[in-house]
DNA sequence: CGTTGATGTAATCGGATGATTACTTGAACT
DNA sequence: AGTTCAAGTAATCATCCGATTACATCAACG
């Protein structure tokens, strides 16, 4: 396999290695064995455990951001809000995305990863500003309502939708 | 110092070390520096890393919800939901409080953590919709708004407030 | 006094983990 | 056939970190 491929894999695996336990919490062992190369492998080919934290992080903007406009440019069928809203929850499909990117936006003290996670929030407030079109009010709403998201997955709130009552409620809601 | 003295002081320093590095990333070590002890003895007082968590994330919750019930007491002078978010806000005098919770939200699976997270946020939810009588989408919205607070603070995003216009209009929203 | 029990630390251990080194394999191209 | 170079791993190193052990200090009490 050419080296271009091996690092897509791994890119997806570490999606959701980081994704499940952090940037701290997650080994380049792990991400190996889920990406089936060995650990020295991940290694050489990122560098760091920090540069492929990186990339992961740019690949998830990437993706966020690509599927938005793609979306934009779209026939326009229902609210825009709701469009982007629909895109969000599509990329569920990528395995530890969100909760990837809500473990960046905690690491705002981190020398590196601080500064990027910081330029990636900023890029999504201003597509949802100038791109898509969205007043002050209702991009803040959206990335409220995104985060409340994150926090959801990331507390694996939907393993107790059925027992309890609560949650069911602000499932439905 | 009471032992109980001494748990006390580490459980604050405790909150801002785990808020500000996470529950894999912060070390015991750093906990006892913070509190003045020795790492020996936070390990002694608190029996684990994990179990010295679970304590931090109890008391962020009492804090949280004692601090709610209390406005709640008092004569209501604005509408209920500007007075808990007050509440909220004037809990970023306990440092890490707000950055904890965020990385306990993350820890769903986890599987001691996990459990604790969820229930500590069901009871979240359940005393707005119950004690303070929030209808399901105001609640919402009302913890949407939190969970977008808590990814401002730990991206550190208010040091950038004057460096970048974006940022600065997110706050005035 | 001597004992006891609580507060607290120094030293250290063992496992985990990111990184490095040295090696193997095999295809491509003289 | 021989050389080269990219893909990939086994073995190992050095460091960090949570936990344990053994010890020190000192006030309270009979």
């Amino acid at each position: 396999m050419s080296s271009d491929e091996r690092r897509a894999e791994i890119l997806l695996a570490a999606h959701a290695v980081f994704g499940a336990r952090g940037y701290e919490g997650a080994t380049t062992d792990e991400v190996a064995r889920a990406a089936g190369v060995s650990q020295p492998y991940v290694v050489r080919l990122f560098g760091t455990k920090e540069s492929l934290f990186l990339a992961v992080l740019h690949d998830a903007l990437d993706q966020l951001l690509d599927g938005f406009r793609a979306e934009l440019d779209a026939p326009a069928d229902a609210p825009a809000q709701e469009r982007m809203g629909a895109v969000y929850l599509r990329l569920l499909q990528v395995r530890g995305l969100h909760q990837t990117l809500s473990h960046a936006f905690l690491l705002g003290g981190h020398p590196v990863i601080g500064p990027a996670a910081r330029q990636g929030f900023v890029k999504v407030w201003r597509f949802l500003r100038d791109e898509a079109g969205f007043d002050a009010d209702t991009a803040q709403a959206f990335l409220a309502e995104g985060m409340l998201i994150n926090t959801m997955i990331g507390l694996r709130l939907i393993d107790e939708v059925d027992a309890d009552d609560g949650i069911h409620e602000l499932f439905e809601t």
